[in-house]
DNA sequence: GTCTATAGCCCGATAGAC
DNA sequence: GTCTATCGGGCTATAGAC
C-alpha cells in the first residue's frame, strides 16, 4: 500500500482497470441473480449484462459459486451487514426503520436477498452457509441490543430477548417477501414500528412522548 | 358420480391406476422440489424417484409447471390452505400453534414451501401468482379473525388488525427460514406464542388465566 | 486478459413404436 | 400408458490461440 502500487506494466493501471471489472461484474450479477436467482441465473447472462465474454467473466471469478459469494459480500460491504457497531445517537427502531427504508428504495437488493435466501434452504446450495452464518451473527446482534435495553427498563416486561430478536429478524424477512408480491398492499416500515412499538418502552420523555407509542393501558 | 364409475375396461380399475400414479408422482416431486427447490429439480429426478421414465410422468403432468402447481395444491388440500373455516372451538392462538408444530413434524413441508416462496418473487416463476393469491387471501383471513376478536375487546389496545394479519404471516414464514437453518437455534412455536402473546388479550377467566399471558402492568 | 471453440453434460419436450 | 430415441438447446468449465 506504498507508492509502488503495482509491479507490472503502469503504476495503478493494471489494478484499477481489474478492479473495474469485477465492479461491473458484480454489478450485473447482482441485477441478474436477484431477477431469477442463483440457479435461474447463467454465466452467460451476466457477462451479457456486464459486456464481455462468459469466459472473460470466468477469468475473475473462477466459478459461478465463487461469483455469488462475491455478490453477498459486495452487498453487506455496501448496505451494511446489519451488524454495523450501532451509532450510540440512533435508537434501535430508528436504525431498523432506516434500512428499511433505504432498502425499499433500492431496486433488487430485497429481490436479491429475497430469492437467495430462499434458494439458501436447498441441498448442496453454495449461500447456505452465508445464510446460517449471517442470520446467527444477528440474532446475536439483536438480541444483545435487546438485552441492553431490556437493563434500561426499556424492554415491555415479560419479553426475552432472544426470542424477540429472532421474532424481529423473521418479521422482518417475511414482510420484504410480501411487499415484494404486493407492494401496495403491504407496509413494510409500519408492520416493523408496530412490533417495535409492542416490544419497546417509550423513552422516558414526558415532554415529548414518542409519535408511535400506544396506549399502554392495563388489560383484563 | 353414480354406480358406473368408468366408460372404460374395468369399473374403476384404470380410474384407481391413474390416481395412484398421479399420487406417487406429486408425492415424489415434493420430495424432489422441497430438497433442490423448482429450478433445481429436473424432471428425470422427480421421475427415478417415482419409479417411472421421465416421459412417462409427462403423461401424467404435461409441463414441468403443470407438475409445480399441481403439487402446490396438493399441498393445500392436505396441511389445509391456511384458510379453512377456523372451528369456532379453537381460539386462533391454539390453531396457529397447532399447525406450526404439524409442519414442523412432516419433513419436507417447510423445505417446499420455504423454497418455492423465495423463487416465486423471480420473474416468470411459474408459481409467483400462486403465492401472490395465496398471501392475499391468508391476509384477509387473519385480518377478519383479529377485527373479531377486536370487537369482543381481545385485542390489545392500539393494535391493527390488518397490520397485525400481515405481521403474523410475515413472522411466521421468517422464523420458518430461520428454523431451518439452525433448527436447534430457534423455538418456532415459542416466536409465535410470544407474539400472539403480544397481540392478544389473554381470556377472560380469572380462575384459570392462560399459562403464556404476559403480565401486562402499565409502562412508563 | 481477451477471445473462439468446444468438451461434456443436462435439460424439457416431442415422435412414434409397441 | 409405457417406453426408447432424439431434437434442439443451454449449461459450467476448460483449452489454447492471440
Amino acid at each position: 500500500m506504498s507508492t509502488k502500487e503495482g509491479p507490472q506494466t503502469s503504476r495503478r493501471g493494471p489494478y484499477a482497470k481489474s478492479a473495474e471489472r469485477r465492479r461491473a461484474i458484480l454489478t450485473a450479477a447482482h441485477a441478474v441473480f436477484a431477477a431469477h436467482g442463483y440457479r435461474g441465473s447463467s454465466l452467460q447472462d451476466v457477462a451479457n449484462l456486464a459486456g464481455m465474454s462468459q469466459t472473460s467473466l470466468l477469468h475473475y471469478f473462477p466459478s459461478k459459486s465463487d461469483l455469488l459469494l462475491a455478490v453477498l459480500n459486495w452487498r453487506d460491504s455496501i448496505t451494511g451487514d446489519g451488524t454495523a457497531p450501532p451509532d450510540p445517537e440512533e435508537s434501535l427502531s430508528d436504525a431498523v426503520l432506516r434500512q428499511a427504508r433505504f432498502n425499499e428504495d433500492v431496486p433488487g437488493v430485497l429481490e436479491l436477498y429475497t430469492v437467495l435466501c430462499g434458494e439458501a434452504v436447498t441441498e448442496g446450495h453454495p449461500g447456505r452457509d452465508y445464510f446460517t452464518q449471517r442470520f446467527e451473527r444477528l440474532r446475536r446482534s439483536y438480541a444483545r441490543q435487546l438485552a441492553q435495553l431490556a437493563g434500561e427498563g426499556r424492554l415491555r416486561p415479560g419479553v426475552d430477548p432472544d426470542t424477540a430478536a429472532a421474532s424481529l429478524i423473521a418479521l422482518w424477512d417475511g414482510i420484504q417477501t410480501q411487499w415484494l408480491l404486493a407492494p401496495g398492499s403491504v407496509d413494510m416500515a409500519g408492520c416493523l414500528r408496530a412490533y417495535l412499538d409492542l416490544v419497546l418502552v417509550p423513552e422516558e420523555n414526558p415532554e415529548r412522548a414518542s409519535a408511535g407509542a400506544l396506549p399502554l393501558a392495563p388489560l383484563g
